[in-house]
DNA sequence: ATTCTCACA
DNA sequence: TGTGAGGA
């Protein structure tokens, strides 16, 4: 009944998830995943797979390791502590705070590139224009 | 064939 | 993080 107890090896999350078998383990020993040993091997489970996806997503975005482990680290905790929801909430809100700043930035950067290709494609239009009916 | 630990021109 | 060594 309990088809909910998949489990993955170390060389299928690289495969998946594109990165190698070594980051995957690197992610262990800063205390990210922690899968099952089954003797020196690594069983990865469901929550273990989730957890790297969240760690390279939060990569993506600019987290360190460090603070990918802190958000896994006060989510258990306040999951089931009140009091820590409180704490969790409070970090919750800085770090939309800082999502909301990035996005901003963004947006700023990417239209400062949108720009330049416009005035790229001026430029290229006049140099055509120019090979056309050369000095006037 | 795979994975593991350890170490670093 | 990469990579190679030497085992299991």
């Amino acid at each position: 009944m309990s088809g909910n107890d998949k489990t993955y090896t170390i060389s299928e999350l690289a495969r998946e998830f594109d990165v190698t078998t070594r980051t995957i383990r690197h992610y262990e020993e800063q205390g990210l995943i922690a899968p099952e040993r089954r003797g020196q091997h690594r069983i990865y489970s469901r929550r273990d797979r989730i957890r790297l996806l969240l760690t390279l997503r939060g990569k993506r975005i600019g987290l360190t390791l460090n603070e990918v482990r802190e958000l896994f680290e006060l989510y258990d905790a306040a999951r089931d502590d009140a009091p820590q929801l409180l704490e969790f909430m409070r970090i919750l809100d800085l770090r939309e705070q800082r999502l909301m700043q990035q996005i901003e930035d963004i947006n700023v950067v990417m239209r400062e590139v949108q720009g330049l290709k416009a005035q790229c494609e001026r430029l290229l239009e006049k140099k055509s224009a120019d090979a056309d009916s050369p000095q006037p």
